[in-house]
DNA sequence: ATGGGCACCTGGCTGC
DNA sequence: TGCAGCCAGGTGCCCA
């Protein structure tokens, strides 16, 4: 199974996805199979038909494909993915909707744990309630050292907890959550106001250079098409704890350590972070 | 206000 | 070789 798509994913779908879309009207939007985490609603495909597709964006995890009047909302979920074929493509299993476009070419979104979802909004995205309460973007520039000091001053939740809680950090699941801290130098289990201004901005640093080069590797194999991950070798080549217990620590070499926390698997390595 | 736990789902792996 | 059972993960929601 490969690794689930966290922020990188989704923006690397964003750029493969944008320039088929970008300015190309919508055919029309059929679903095959509405069971995903919220039914999807059965008037969707009369609200979009017709309609040009301004831009795709990105909001947290979340794709945005901007129209002329409303918003399509889609969310990859645990195994979704996005691909840009030619209409006539036969389906296969788990696919559940294909966005059928005048260029002749089908945007298809397949999706076997169904975590994933399609929303539609007429107003402002921004409002939507999957959107309104997250946290800033975290190459915002009010995503920085002093924001986190502020939100965990108050927190006993510990730090790896709160950075995979959307309404105050956006981007990062659990894998790149292990990973940031590694990088920050600071242990998971650490209560958030506990942490000192100095490790806030360490850990803002690292959120961003991870996101960032996650971001850098999925380009590159970018084509004309988009999965939910590309390329299970490059990722993980690049992951320093996760999913790496007992394996020696590629910085000091002692073994990474592992325990459950939140409902989750965490990483760590004991010497490296304090 | 905060934190903790649950639910959703299925492919892949483990162990008998 | 077959099969039952467990695990992983994102995140909205409910309850304490």
């Amino acid at each position: 199974m490969p690794p689930p798509p966290e922020l990188p994913e989704v923006e690397t779908t964003r750029r493969g996805v944008e320039p088929h879309v970008r300015g190309r009207h919508i055919r029309s939007l059929r679903l095959h199979d509405r069971r995903l985490r919220w039914p999807v609603a059965a008037n969707i495909p009369a609200l979009v038909q017709g309609q040009r597709i301004l831009q795709a964006g990105r909001r947290a995890k979340y794709l945005l494909l901007t129209l002329e009047r409303g918003t399509l909302i889609v969310h990859l979920g645990m195994s979704g993915s996005l691909r840009v074929l030619p209409a006539a493509t036969p389906r296969l299993i788990h696919d559940h909707f294909d966005l059928e476009l005048d260029s002749g070419q089908t945007l298809r979104f397949n999706d076997p744990r169904r975590f994933g979802s399609l929303h539609f909004t007429a107003d402002d995205p921004a409002d939507h309630p999957l959107l309104a309460e997250l946290a800033p973007e975290p190459f915002d520039d009010s995503f920085d050292g002093e924001y986190l000091w502020r939100i965990t001053r108050r927190r006993r939740v510990a730090i790896k907890q709160l950075v995979m809680n959307a309404k105050l950090v956006v981007g990062v699941g659990n894998i790149y959550a292990s990973e940031a801290l590694f990088r920050a130098g600071i242990r998971p289990g650490r209560q958030a106001r506990g942490l000192t201004r100095a490790e806030c901005l360490r850990l803002a640093q690292a959120v961003r250079a991870i996101l960032a080069m996650a971001i850098k590797v999925g380009g590159t194999t970018l084509r004309d098409y988009v999965g939910a991950d590309g390329t299970p070798g490059y990722f993980r080549q690049k992951l320093f704890v996760y999913d790496r217990a007992g394996s020696p620590c590629r910085r000091c070499g002692n073994a990474v350590r592992q325990r459950v926390q939140g409902q989750r698997s965490t990483y760590w390595c004991s010497t490296c972070q304090k």
